[in-house]
DNA sequence: GATGAATGAGCTTTCATTCAT
DNA sequence: CATGAATGAAAGCTCATTCAT
């Protein structure tokens, strides 16, 4: 768009696309989103579109697997590792927290996915690869979690993911529709910490509850923007 | 379709276009869905629809605005009032979650809302009257939890109330990139038990942790259908 | 509209709908006229506008009828018997002219049935009965100022009455083209009566050039075609 | 239709487009004209309509724009520089009411903008700039006149203009409507030239009236309303 | 690799009209 | 006499896609 247009630039011009289309696609869905708006935002024409991702379904599964990447790497960069466990799970909930924050697109483009009941995702190869490390990062934290007789025993990692990922997840996905009913807005920075210290402190005195030894108190917490 | 057709029948006609529209919008979206669908379903023509509904996003919004008036009246139904404190909740998070599994496309029409940015949901006047008194039930509940040294004080009930939600919203909103990514298939009523069981838990363990008694173990629960 | 509505009125609905047809007609022509909008604009159905005029061509030939015999009524009123033939000719045309100035709509329908080459005209009865009064009173006063010496013989009272009227139909028919092309608006008071002036002295020329003494004769002149 | 289609040829499919357009709105009006008739007459598609020309008002300013200027050239080249004053302005007159009888879907157009008011024609830049040569044509030939003691004096060119075009467009513009009224059908030839022979005098004797000895100065009329 | 021209299907919406009460 | 409900056809327009250069 603003950058310097060259005549053949095979690379670019994929580039532009693909990021036009992840803006369309997060903006209107994939039915809202428009194929000639696409090629004008990337500053092509619809037949390079055609050209390179096959269809507009190509171009949404492009778009999905690009913004999966993304997340993944994001991810996949944590470390965990020197922390002691509580800290550990407050470092990776306001970590994914924070992404969800700083990438709201991301989220309207899986709950997009979520409508076509994941019909795209399956046409995607190695996805799953791409985000299981963080589950296994969780487990081993947690692990360490009740070797050090601060968390309970016996708890699922998968489960446990997924309620860290989703308290997060929600407010952020859901901010406009519980603007309207409730009042309240999220987009807040302080309602966005106020909420997030809760849910982080409720992660955690789940955790610490039946652990062999008492739990800190509860925190609050700054989301750290990447 | 699949009742008897009257000949003249204005409020069978604007009923049928509704649930047709419903069926439709949450499957599709507001682009995705097709108006000569809506209106096949519903066994009419087009015409009507721009007879009763003025267009396609009039009768979206009558759409959204029929669907959390349900949503509403089931919540207000809800009877915690002979209930000890924690057996309140857990039944309170428990009506809230079964209904999201019963009614996934709600969900869907949310998200779709979200799309928009809650756009569409301004037109609508009186629709934070609909979902306030759940709120207040809640506080109410807090409020007696706390008195009974069950609960820890100082909880805001609004972000209690939307930590509660989101934590079943969102796994029913997104069973299909979750079961994608992580193999995880959540509509089996087993995983669904289960991590429901961890969420109510945990919403405890947040609310007896530092209450002045301690708390009772927490309770698988199973998810009862209306 | 503004007035007070009766139950049982014939009369009054059909007259509302044929005063709605016509400003709806004039304003937006045969085929750009909506019925529902008629309708609308009289206080009552479209039902009863078939019940009353059978169809929307129905309804446009009886807007057509009533004009006309409004234009008649107005021109059969005129009484040029006690004036001198140049003072009949002149109030003649000062009054049809007048009368386009206040009825510019009038012209707008006119304009239609043309575009529709009259088809619609046929349809009625008893129309060129209406017209024709004016025509005879022209023959008259032209055959008076002739008698008189004040004009010249042979004129064909139909060619001149067509002139006269063209003359004054033309500025107000084309009064926005004209205002758009040569920039003069023809609507102001100022404009109308100086152009009015030339008209009236124009024909007036005309008839006195060559009256008792006899004058060029009118020459037919051959059009030539590029 | 009727010439040899090639498969890419844009100026063609515009030109076609154009001049299908053309015949349409002159026929039936911009209300009444049809799109898919329009696309069809072009031996093309609806899309190239909407492709060239954006929407089926655009098509219509551009027929506007089109017919403007071919009645602009066309005036444009009439030479009057080796005429006598009087036969000049008979000729142009000739030229003007000629092209009228010539091109009589050109009023039609102009009926339809005016029926308008005029809202499309705005649209078009440069359109004044195409007529007035015409104009300046007339306003030298009046002082030709005048200095040649043929014509009177303080003549309004502006004015001379409209009129002398009124006078033919009224009657070819009017024809259908004139002939259901008074019997007279000015499409013949001889009814044609008869009248056309009364308007060229009726010019010239008002112009020739007082030429070098002063007549009466014209006088403003005031048009009484009934 | 890149582009303007072309396409047919299908979109939302509106039309004049008729039915049933 | 009057009215709300219903209809099929067609309107203007947009869609994703392909052709030809």
């Amino acid at each position: 768009m603003n950058e310097q247009r060259v005549r053949r630039d095979p690379e670019g011009t994929r580039r532009r696309i693909l990021e036009a289309a992840t803006q369309q696609f997060t903006q209107f869905g994939l039915a809202g989103a428009r194929v000639d708006a696409i090629a004008n935002a990337a500053g092509t024409n619809e037949r390079m579109l055609y050209y390179y991702f096959t269809s507009k379904e190509g171009l949404y599964v492009a778009v999905l697997e690009s913004m999966y990447a993304q997340f993944g790497e994001r991810e996949a960069r944590l470390d965990l590792s020197g922390l002691d466990p509580t800290d550990a799970i407050r470092k990776l909930a306001q970590s994914i927290w924070a992404y969800f924050w700083d990438n709201p697109q991301w989220l309207s483009l899986i709950n997009n996915e979520n409508l076509h009941k994941g019909r795209y995702l399956e046409r995607s190869s190695g996805l799953r690869a791409t985000i299981s490390p963080v589950v296994d990062l969780l487990r081993v934290t947690l692990e360490r979690g009740v070797a050090a007789g601060q968390f309970r025993a016996g708890i699922d990692p998968l489960d446990f993911y997924v309620t860290l990922v989703g308290l997060g997840y929600y407010v952020v996905s859901n901010r406009f529709t519980l603007d309207a009913f409730l009042g309240r807005n999220y987009a807040q920075p302080q309602q966005q910490a106020s909420i997030s210290a809760l849910h982080a402190d409720m992660l955690l005195a789940y955790l610490h509850e039946g652990a062999l030894a008492s739990s800190d108190q509860p925190r609050n917490i700054e989301l750290d923007r990447a």
